[in-house]
DNA sequence: TTTTTTATTAATCATTTGTTTAATTCATCT
DNA sequence: AGATGAATTAAACAAATGATTAATAAAAAA
């Protein structure tokens, strides 16, 4: 399973990762990949065949990143689901500072090219998680309100993602800076797990 | 302030909104819009200058409407804060289920764009309406916990907005048609009120 | 060292794409 | 009807862009 990649093939990666996640697909050119990471023009294609193809590549690794992170942490049979929650905002937030482009990439690609998505998200990576199961059980108790699992993990990943991609919005209203930002996206990792519990809870 | 457009001027701008939400500035060639609208390719030019300059008036127009729709709910001095709740999650989801690609294209023109959009955004728009004042006075008088504005209005807006972004994750995840999508964000309208108000009450 | 394979380069090709031009048609006004 | 200006068209231009080629340099194998 493991590629190794020669030292011009990361170089390369690296500089379409930052323009593909910063610019998109169709406002990224080969020859501006070619200048960030310093190589020919010609070896984008000697390595890669095609800009479409390097694409897809970086889109496949990214998103597959992405959701593994994220599974290992709904799947934990040690945590409960309060645990779970706060371990989710919390590596969430801190992978989306780390990589800000990253909610709009994903979005983006979710729209143009939903199949591609798909085939990577077991149907069951997450609707048949321990998460979810543990909220079934607690709806089946009596400890939280009946409601569809969906809502509940559609509310979590709402709460958590949409702030960073309406960023200028909040920054504008409350005259923040990027730092500021960030700072209340932290904040964010405990109060979320609150008002979820809150939301939740009979 | 009122601007009268000619046939094809309509015809142009309705294309090109269409494209343009659709697979946004970079991805939609001038002929795919001259294509669309059924006039010649020189008209284009004639009528807007630039392919920039039609994408700049759809965008703002698309925008402004965007906006605008907004805070005449907010400011409504007749309702209740639960009243405005309702009201605001109805009439987005409304309006996105009519026009499915705005989230996104509003996204993107944020991040690539984010002066353009502040500037239209005026600053008390929202964190100043009657909206949020309603809920600083129920704060004070100790109805609703202590939270801050900006939590609360970020909170609306993506349990609002979020879902219809990653629709495609939750089409997969529940093996669900278009039509049942929708009806799962028309059930949202009545859900997020309650939610929203669990979060916040004492 | 010599040979062979791999990596790199500059130049070029073939399309695509945004835009313009010059000619023609259409509508309006006198 | 004839003149004038606006609207429309086909054709072409120039720049940008993804991709390829053929030559050279570097590395690996013999």
């Amino acid at each position: 399973m493991e590629v190794k990649y020669s030292n011009t093939e990361i170089k390369i990666k690296n500089a379409a990762k930052h323009l593909f996640l910063k610019k998109g697909f169709s406002a990224t050119t080969t020859r501006e990949i070619a200048k960030e990471s310093n190589i020919n023009l010609a070896l984008l294609n000697y390595y890669f065949t095609s800009k479409r193809k390097l694409f897809e590549i970086i889109m496949l690794e990214t998103i597959h990143d992405f959701l593994s992170k994220m599974v290992e942490v709904y799947n934990d049979h040690s945590t409960t689901l309060e645990e779970k929650l706060k371990l989710t905002s919390s590596k969430y937030i801190d992978m989306i500072i780390a990589e800000p482009h990253l909610p709009t990439f994903v979005v983006n690609e979710l729209k143009n090219n939903p199949t591609t998505f798909s085939k990577m998200l077991k149907g069951k990576m997450i609707m048949e998680s321990q998460l979810v199961e543990q909220f079934k059980e607690g709806v089946k108790k009596g400890v939280y309100k009946k409601m569809d699992p969906i809502h509940f993990v559609t509310n979590m990943l709402s709460l958590i993602v949409h702030p960073f991609i309406i960023s200028p919005i909040i920054i504008k209203m409350q005259k923040l800076s990027k730092k500021d930002f960030n700072e209340m996206m932290n904040d964010r990792k405990k109060l979320i797990p609150n008002w979820i519990i809150q939301m939740i809870k009979k």
